[in-house]
DNA sequence: ACATTTTCGCTACCGCAGTTTCGCAAGTAC
DNA sequence: GTACTTGCGAAACTGCGGTAGCGAAAATGT
């Protein structure tokens, strides 16, 4: 099955999507603009559009490219994990743009393809966090009964809500604080 | 000191607040649009502009409207209070379109004068949960020795997570879980 | 009355950014 | 070589925030 017409020029894609993920980086979906990002791929935009309906379908194609693995290996050591995810998850949101993640949110919000896309990209931390959670859980390290998926929540949920909302700073103490408040102070 | 030209239509501004708070709930802050926010408040373009600088001025002014005193007064059960005000809070947080929640974080972060506005309208409810939190921790209830501070992101912060990040839904059970998660079960 | 001052609404316009139209170039099939 | 198919870039279109300029209206002061 050969095409008929004119091949498409491969070295396009790549090039668009490293633009693209620059732009983003530098200003957040809003200033992600189709214009900057088709001239420093050197591109027209049409050509990119052929690629991509839209510049929302652009931005879900570069996250789902992004889902870096974070390979985690457990330990014997759940707080020392807990710690370790939480504080690398509170480091790479306080070294993002602020801008971005709103933005990013609020993409998802409306448009749902890159709501999918964004949700894809979270789950793979939040599964992770969420084995460390049950592995402390069955050492009889957490203070309450409640559901691993909570407990998850309770650990990430309130980064956010500091990024977001209320504008306070994510430090690594405070990610420490966060795990001790749902494993019980530290027995050192 | 009385003004010397003619005197300003005082039905003005409220007839553009309610007009724009409607066009908010309706479509997010991007939704909003200033033209027809104009038409339906039946004022020209230009009248709004020299009222308000620009869009985002609109929108602070509009919050700092919105900041409805919640009444609360606490009772002698916090967690019977705590409760409440989180089951609350999710409801409101649920019954809002998902799209103006992210859409008013994304121009907070991008317009520091929209984001003192939001912050000040969270923190009368923030500084209401903190109030029972602290109570609840003198009274014993409250598992660990955690900052009240820290407590009350947990019990928001994953409002907030699963209606921007995770989509989730927020029932009211799952707002009885976070608090029982910070409280301990309840013993009945 | 009349000049002055300020607001109001209207129309047109600018800039910007996402998206589309269109003519042409580049390639394949026969 | 000719017909057909597809990619490409330039320019135009569209929607929206924001501005400029104008004549009319509504107040104050003399």
């Amino acid at each position: 099955m050969v095409p008929r017409g004119r091949p498409r020029d491969a070295g396009v894609e790549g090039r668009v999507l490293a633009a693209a993920a620059e732009e983003l980086q530098r200003g957040g979906y809003d200033g992600l603009l189709i214009d900057r990002v088709a001239e420093r791929a050197g591109v027209a935009k049409t050509t990119l559009y052929r690629r991509w309906a839209s510049k929302a379908e652009l931005v879900v194609a570069l996250i789902a490219e992004m889902r870096s693995e974070v390979p985690f290996e457990p330990t014997d050591d759940p707080r020392r994990d807990l710690t370790g995810l939480v504080t690398a998850i509170a480091a790479g949101l306080a070294g993002t743009p602020t801008t971005l993640i709103a933005d990013l949110a609020a993409a998802a919000a409306r448009e749902p393809r890159v709501g999918e896309s964004v949700r894809a990209l979270w789950a793979d931390r939040h599964r992770a966090v969420t084995a460390v959670v049950a592995n402390a859980q069955e050492a009889g390290l957490v203070l309450g009964h409640v559901a691993p998926a909570v407990l998850v929540d309770q650990l990430v949920g309130p980064l956010y809500y500091r990024l977001l909302v209320t504008g306070e700073p994510l430090t690594p103490d405070y990610a420490r604080t966060l795990v001790s408040s749902v494993l019980g102070e530290e027995k050192s």
